[in-house]
DNA sequence: CATCAATGTCCAATATAATGTACATATGAT
DNA sequence: ATCATATGTACATTATATTGGACATTGATG
């Protein structure tokens, strides 16, 4: 992912950057590895990786599991991202909004945010439809790739954006590429209406309604979506897009607010 | 907490060992500081502190919150946890162990864990009494000043125990000190009789009753307690302990299960 | 005003961390 | 048996990360 400071060859990792790009990408594998096979899927050297997931073993935040010596993320970053969710307090309010939206659309309902450079379910709530329509939560995928990409990024400049997003993200899964001036144009749109619907992109079945979620500083902090199949999402888009805005403006603020104090 | 290994002076410390013990130290703190307090209260030169922080700052792993340059854990460690929670899925059966717990005996019961060397409550269901006994989630607290401190540590020699358990930690939180013979005794008849329960240490009106939650390995992953007022506890006593005994079944080998295969 | 403490930035020195390489072992294919 | 691949360990080299200390700024206090 970070790859990109690779400008200057023959440089040295250190060491902070490739431990968070070993627990990133065990996170985005979604399963225990063995040492070996981490260096060699990111591309790092192999005498590096050892050492690093040795320190991170000793310190909790890696475990041995799934036997053969493959580790995964560990005990100690659930407790700190338990703090974090602690202090944050989204989650009771999000979830709540989730059902609400589940209740009055029966359609599959999301909470996003950005990770890092890139778009990320975080909280998830299956529609109530005999084939539901869901998602991999915590699996980041690129921005430009769906609805809620363009409200994540509209308080950013032009530039910024173009900055932002790693150039490869524009290629869309079947292949094609998609034009940033185009994703501006509709990160524009998205920001003037407050909203941003779709055709997806990454199926041939689904509409995705999307709105944001706004924090402190006014832009978006988080989206909340909807995705349903084309039929149903363009029949009742008015309506959907209600049921968000009401759940939206129920979140909004709370993302930010300590717990005591 | 890991400034043990001062041992030799003048040695200089790893990143990612000062990293973890930022992100520890505002895990315990539950708040957001400046980089100067953090390098004040846990004794790091502050050129380093500052250094780390703007790292972990550019990954996500720190947020500035609360103004005036403080940070605090980030979202980027919030997902990681999330991973982790997914992994080990532990979360939906704990809550319902919690829920059976407080249902059946109306007192404070809780879902306990080591973090590292020392004992944190995970999770936490409120008693229904008119005057709650509570704890603070998330806390890492002295391993011999809990009666699930007894169970977790079991699986370990004596002199392993030793070795594990900062010396700092056996004095209680009057002042006292605990001998670590009288503790490892106390730790070989929990063991023995796969319980522990004692008037509490730490304050003199309550009484803990703690039961194993054993995982693959045979030893306690985690353990189940409740805490009650003295009388009620003593009244209750074999009630209370079948009812945790039966919880702990419900949960047996499943904080190691992986979601999918 | 003078002084002190708190805060952040900058930089050179050197202890050491990241790396490449060699080595050891197991496993499976040819 | 021979070769190739996967896996883990050990170690010397050198690029650099950690650190101490100088410096600048701010705000509070006497």
């Amino acid at each position: 992912m970070d790859a990109v400071q690779d400008e200057a060859a023959g440089k040295r990792a250190r060491g902070l950057d490739r431990a968070f790009e070993i627990l990133d990408f065990l996170r985005q594998k979604r399963q225990a590895l063995k040492p070996n096979e981490i260096a060699a899927q990111i591309g790092a050297p192999r005498s590096s990786v050892y050492e690093l997931v040795n320190l991170l073993l000793s310190n909790g935040i890696l475990e041995f599991t799934g036997g053969d010596g493959r580790v995964y993320l560990g005990r100690k970053l659930y407790f700190l991202g338990a703090a974090y969710e602690n202090h944050f307090d989204f989650t009771r309010e999000c979830e709540a909004a989730l059902e609400q939206l589940a209740d009055e659309t029966r359609e599959t309902a999301q909470f996003c945010m950005l990770d890092g450079n890139r778009y990320t379910v975080v909280r998830m709530r299956e529609g109530a439809r005999p084939f539901r329509i869901s998602t991999d939560v915590g699996q980041s995928v690129p921005i430009p790739w769906t609805a809620s990409g363009r409200l994540l990024v509209a308080h950013l400049s032009d530039q910024e954006i173009l900055n932002f997003i790693p150039p490869q993200d524009f290629r869309l899964p079947g292949g094609e590429w998609l034009d940033p001036q185009t994703f501006i144009a509709e990160v524009r749109q998205a920001e003037r209406e407050g909203l941003f619907t779709f055709n997806s992109i990454v199926d041939s079945f689904t509409h995705c309604f999307a709105v944001p979620v706004r924090g402190e500083e006014g832009h978006a902090a988080a989206t909340l979506c909807l995705v349903t199949p084309r039929d149903d999402g363009i029949a009742n888009r008015d309506r959907y897009l209600d049921c968000l805005r009401k759940a939206a403006a129920g979140l909004e603020h709370a993302p930010a607010r300590p717990k005591r104090g």
